[in-house]
DNA sequence: AATCGGATTGCACAAACGTGCACGGACGGC
DNA sequence: GCCGTCCGTGCACGTTTGTGCAATCCGATT
């Protein structure tokens, strides 16, 4: 019992005990109203604070990661959209519903919560993260829930850098986020996302430092990642944001890539061995890629079906993190 | 589901359709509100349906285990009653966080619909679960949460009829819900919860019905009871039910018995060997209880102190659910 | 064809909840 | 010691949610 009687709250202990308090208070707050379905303003009673507080208390619980919602759709009867997926494509499909009459920023940002709520339970202790950057990323890691984990590992899949911005800082900030919410150190992939050279690429890729990182990527428990599109609709980040210069886009024409993965490319049918541009990214070799145990691959927008579906012949993801409409699009054409 | 035949259950693809959209849409709902952070209000507008019917949807979802909540306290600081008693008696403890204030029903409500929480995530495909009965475990049966499994078997601990009523509907109601909740056949253990002569018992026990149940329980998964506590306060329904004479009384005390778990009795040092009244109850013999995996007793009001210690000493249990009180009285002195 | 009963819906109201705001104590720099 | 800053609190308000009730739907029975 750690209440303080009715007066002024006193605790001259350290700022230790006052957070334990709080957090402990947390705790308790949590298990009252999930596991024993009393009001907060109940609980607010046998706290002796306000409900108020309690309110605060449990959000903070939540966010934490004290307490864990699931929804499970066990075996039992996954909905048709999901299990045509897996049947068609091997991939677990985890399909976000979503209304057609919702915009394409809200269904990214609906998407992009149900997969950090999707991948908390799949984060271990000694697990190696790979994680791209993107608009999908981004978002992905505005709402990743807390999960305190030992000894993990968020590592940069792809360099981000570029010739206009250093785009650094934007795929830092996706990275120390997943790196705050599981407790994990960030290891960061200071190269820009394509050389000029090819030459360069292969004197770099013998540097100790870069070693490092290609090292952690080769032992990698886990990736995460979206897809890049060509073709119909808006062009994603790397097709826009200065990465590739016009000459570089016609290339990629003349050679029927539909799309990519952390800056590495493909075709519709899933090939990607003789790419050229491949050859100067700093992506992951996707035959490498496709060794690691679980791959997740979160897409939204029908915009982006033409890349994913290479991304799905190629076979670099595991699961797959879409919504409603695309995974319509995907199974009926 | 086990409805007797030619009952009113048709199924004509159109119920199917019905019934399959409701769980659909409950599902739909549940990821919605829960992992995308929907006001139910928006739900319903993208469910085409009022409010109140996605309010209904989610409490379904909950109901039936789709939505599952879980408060997690991980290793990082239990708090520390659960580690002093999980260090001083051997098991795993979840403590109810209960203020000192409210009443003992009160007490009892709060600590089963948390031990229905806690027990929920442990239940597996395959279990063979052992549950006994009393007033504790009727609380707990009432507040289970459904979980679908396969081939699972509810499997009665002890008899319970007594000399004046047959007590077996009490009983066979709790193992019902159990049933009911996990999906599990039930199995019920028709014999009185004491024999008059320990020779009926030694004969019954050769019986092939008897023997079907005993089978079962020796291949157990785990086992769910409450503890029976002699001395202060209430006496437990076993010793006030009808179950015991003033002899059988008298010899308990005699023999200095504290408790019992499923109507097999105990000292307070934990032996239980020579106890007459052990060779006329038709409880598990407690040497082939502590065999199984996972035992979860459930203690709610200081009254039981006794009893729970005894059933401590001779190390009945793996995992200890009890209300705050309780446990702070078991370690303080 | 008429009717019955159970299940499901939306409405309306009350209860429960989240959050901006202002207050007050604790801490640290000056 | 004094003041600015930060953090946690309770209050008040608007929003969100649960639920009793009556209306309605749908299949089943007579």
């Amino acid at each position: 019992m750690t209440t303080t009687n009715g007066g002024p709250r006193r605790v001259p202990a350290e700022v230790e005990q006052t957070h334990g308090n709080r957090s402990r208070d947390a705790l308790r707050a949590a298990q009252m109203y999930y596991l024993q379905d009393l009001t907060m303003d109940a609980i607010a009673r046998e706290l002796r604070t306000s409900r108020s507080t309690v309110s605060r208390l449990l959000s903070m619980a939540r966010e934490t990661g004290l307490v864990q919602i699931q929804v499970n759709n066990p075996s039992e009867r996954a909905p048709a959209l999901e299990q045509q997926i897996s049947r068609r494509f091997g991939v677990e499909a985890h399909v976000v519903p979503v209304a057609d009459s919702v915009s394409d920023s809200e269904v990214l940002d609906r998407v992009a919560i149900q997969a950090a709520r999707t991948i908390g339970p799949l984060v271990d202790s000694n697990a190696i993260i790979g994680v791209a950057w993107g608009s999908t990323l981004s978002a992905v890691s505005h709402h990743l829930t807390r999960k305190q984990t030992h000894d993990s590992t968020i590592v940069q899949l792809n360099g981000a850098g570029n010739t206009q911005t250093t785009g650094i800082t934007y795929a830092s900030e996706i990275l120390r986020r997943f790196g705050q919410a599981y407790g994990a150190r960030v290891e960061q992939f200071p190269v820009p996302a394509f050389f000029d050279h090819a030459a360069t690429k292969t004197a770099m890729w013998e540097e100790r430092s870069v070693r490092r990182i290609l090292d952690l990527q080769g032992r990698m428990t886990m990736a995460i990642f979206g897809v890049g599109s060509i073709g119909a609709g808006i062009p994603s980040h790397v097709y826009s944001g200065g990465y590739l210069d016009r000459a570089d886009l016609d290339t990629l024409e003349s050679e029927e890539v539909v799309g990519d993965v952390a800056t590495m490319f493909f075709r519709a049918d899933g090939s990607y061995s003789d790419i050229l541009l491949n050859e100067r990214s700093t992506g992951p070799d996707l035959d490498d890629l496709r060794r690691v145990r679980r791959r997740i691959c979160v897409v939204s927008g029908e915009s982006k079906i033409n890349g994913l579906r290479g991304a799905l012949a190629a076979g670099l993801a595991t699961d797959l993190i879409l919504d409603e409409g695309s995974a319509r699009r995907l199974v009926h054409t």
